[in-house]
DNA sequence: TATAAAACATACAGCGTGTATGAAAATGGA
DNA sequence: TCCATTTTCATACACGCTGTATGTTTTATA
């Protein structure tokens, strides 16, 4: 793999993805135009398309960055956690919080499972922030840890779920910051009872 | 109110709604095309956009539709409870059940966000099930049968998309019939656990 | 240095949405 | 009953956007 050719290769299609993120980050998917794209990434249509397969393909590699980067947040904080249900309390607690950004909050949560299929986008899920929690979930049962009965992938897609939802509503742009405030307190401590229900 | 007039007016109108709904689930938003909708219903364009303001209007009526039938399911699952939190259990699970149709999953739970923006999304679903769940659990609340720390609308977010991910999850296509009734036993019960964690 | 491949630019075809305008059916009043 | 008006839908068209086909330039290789 020749030097000069894949430095430009890689920073034409860091560049696309750059502004694509912020596109649709900014006005969604289906409002965002390949062209206003190509043109604020200072390239031009052909370049897109010889990266991409097409405007689906593109938003998929911008879909797969964010999960990449909310697991980052996630192992980040559960990493030094001195037991594995602490691990998950942190985790749990560093995913909502990775989720209140915006751009992540409309690309991975709103815009992912209706542009690639909730098939695809779990796919994609379960490589990073949805893997971690159900191996979480899996070693904390080995361990004793979690309740006999309970059933780690059961769980994983019902807390998944729940975080989603709630982050989703901690990040409306609508809501006063005193009132976020307040649901971002009980969101949590409810967030960990539900844990504290499966656990020991 | 004239009397052909309105029964034209209906006729029609339904019909559009009719064909659309089984687009829109069958296909997704982005992928059916209005002038499919328009020839299978029997009349053209014009017609489309005389009863809707555009394509993203008349989505958002079989959204609507959608989330009415849910909660039609779910009253008719919880009215002859003998208790509130007993009537909450059941209400849960037939909102499963609801979901486990093909068509209220890909129409309420995938592309309803997506195409409304979570915010009307959630509007919507507030008018019906999730405006009964919330309210449930308030009634509960002011009977001490929730703990006394759990905060209603909290719980009905986490809640909500718990239910909305297991719907998903035990909807998908690609899930054999033993797995699928198997995660669906496994999920209930997780979820009716869920539920007790805050009762009192 | 010549040739091939890679990386991107340009031009164009086709589809789908929305709008503007026209036609038919139904209502209400004289 | 007949005409005027409104409702309800049909037709025609303009525009934007996507994807593809082809051309051009740069880099690697022999």
């Amino acid at each position: 793999m020749p030097e000069k050719r894949q430095k430009r290769y890689e920073e034409t299609r860091d560049q696309l993805l750059e502004v694509a993120w912020a596109e649709f980050a900014a006005n969604g998917f289906a409002q965002t135009s390949t062209e206003n794209v190509v043109r604020e990434a200072g390239v031009t249509r052909g370049a897109l398309y010889y990266h991409f397969k097409d405007k689906t393909d593109m938003f998929r590699a911008v879909v797969d960055l964010a999960h990449i980067r909310i697991l980052s947040r996630i192992e980040d904080a559960s990493a030094s956690a001195p037991s594995i249900t602490e691990g998950l309390r942190r985790g749990c607690l560093a995913f909502l919080d990775a989720c209140s950004s915006p751009d992540i909050r409309q690309i991975a949560l709103i815009d992912g499972p209706s542009v690639l299929g909730w098939a695809e986008w779990r796919e994609i899920d379960t490589k990073h922030g949805f893997g971690a929690l159900r191996d979480g979930l899996t070693e904390a049962k080995r361990q004793k840890a979690l309740r006999a009965d309970a059933d780690p992938m059961a769980l994983a897609y019902l807390l998944s779920g729940a975080m989603n939802e709630a982050a989703l509503a901690l990040s409306d742009p609508e809501l006063s910051k005193t009132r976020r405030s307040n649901l971002r307190r009980s969101m949590e401590a409810a967030l960990l009872s539900m844990l504290a229900a499966f656990e020991t």
